[in-house]
DNA sequence: TATTCGGGGTGATCTATGTCATTCAAAAAC
DNA sequence: GTTTTTGAATGACATAGATCACCCCGAATA
């Protein structure tokens, strides 16, 4: 299943931006180590609780990231997508993966040693100094998302979901999604059940226009009322 | 109120950790544009949206780090305790604070510019590679949060609040709190009113013990089973 | 001394949301 | 061409937890 996208980095223009950073002799050593693979559908890129030790980095599709509770219970964090590479806190702690990347639409992703990243960092500042930027916005996100979960009730929630989609996921209106119901219930902090409902009343409100894996937004104003109110 | 408490970086026996990776004339800048300042109870130290100038390093007290959503209502994401640095994520980002922090009781805390902190990530690789454990052991602190807020019935999440104020915060048992019932409301993402009402249960259920400021964990075991439970 | 005020504490409601059970359609498997 | 599986959709029901309204008490304030 192993497929080499690209000859190397070096000729790489899939790669991310804090790749560009590196010089020659750098990404010669990334790639010296680097992996291209091929996911299919639902499957697990890293799980969970397991060691980590490969940097990945998104290069096709579309990769959701999630934490694993109790009982089957999912919370969505984010998602990767080209080209996005996944920062993963454990490497630079007990060297674990604290939430599980799987790939939502045929994927692949470029699998870097963890060793020669953090190597990199001692080494080359710009590259660090991109990376911290990358955490700490990583931070803010879960600020953003820990807020919303605990204070805001469903429609808000749901609202600001729809939005996301369209405008930092798909960057279109109205977009397709691979994403299930489910998915879109574990972004948004409720049952799948629940989702459906919210969905449907926005749907009879005229908010939006759902046909099987389609979603419009019809009334955006109205849409961003509601996630700023709850 | 500004109030020295050491003469100077060098000599300083209340240092954070990470400053331990730096040589003396990097401790020295640090030292040069250092102030301490004395914080009465209540008293905000940095407020969510403001500029971010100052790094800050907590040498005396309890300082509480929250989440500020609509309408007062708010999450306590961390606190600090002599000697924790305070990581800003904003610092890194938009320049913007994204939570505020506010001296639980009397406090004393040293600023220093964030440039010179950035300065130094930049030339001192061992410096900056404690950093990044810090910020990813923040990261991941907020990954159990969102799964526990979102995933854990009240009485699982104030059990896991109890015993996280006598393990981590307090390091005793029994302990005595500067912390109101509202604050513990905030740490376990519920009302004042139900927090009250738990502790109420535990507390005739035999497993804890309160009086006034004062919190006694009668029966840890059970609390442990009542907090991976749910 | 009288009074205000902030925090702790309690009970009576109300409702947002989870749970469970079931149907339906489409896709996949045999 | 059936049969099985999977995800979407919907209704009935139960309940965790918020909200509101109130009391009490000690400390600060007038």
């Amino acid at each position: 299943m192993a497929n080499l996208l690209h000859a190397n980095c070096l000729m790489c223009r899939m790669k991310s931006d804090i790749f560009t950073t590196l010089n020659d002799s750098e990404l010669n050593r990334v790639n010296d180590c680097r992996v291209s693979i091929k996911y299919h559908q639902g499957e697990i890129i890293f799980k969970q609780g397991s060691p980590c030790h490969d940097f990945v980095c998104v290069t096709s599709g579309l990769v959701k990231l999630y934490l694993e509770g109790e009982g089957d219970r999912r919370i969505i964090i984010g998602f990767a997508r080209p080209v996005d590479y996944i920062f993963v806190p454990g490497a630079f702690s007990d060297k674990r993966h604290h939430f599980t990347a799987v790939a939502c639409e045929e994927s692949t992703a470029c699998l870097v040693e963890v060793d020669i990243i953090q190597d990199l960092l001692k080494t080359n500042q710009e590259f660090a100094s991109s990376f911290m930027t990358k955490v700490s916005e990583q931070a803010i996100g879960l600020f953003e998302q820990l807020t919303s979960f605990t204070q805001k009730h469903m429609p808000g929630r749901m609202a600001e979901v729809l939005i996301c989609l369209s405008q930092k996921i798909y960057q279109s209106n109205p977009f397709i999604t691979s994403l299930t119901r489910q998915d879109i219930a574990d972004m948004s902090g409720m049952t799948k059940e629940s989702a459906i409902r919210i969905m449907k009343t926005f749907k009879d409100e005229g908010l939006i226009l759902t046909e099987g894996n389609s979603i419009e937004i019809l009334d955006f104003s109205r849409l961003e009322t509601i996630s700023r109110n709850g």
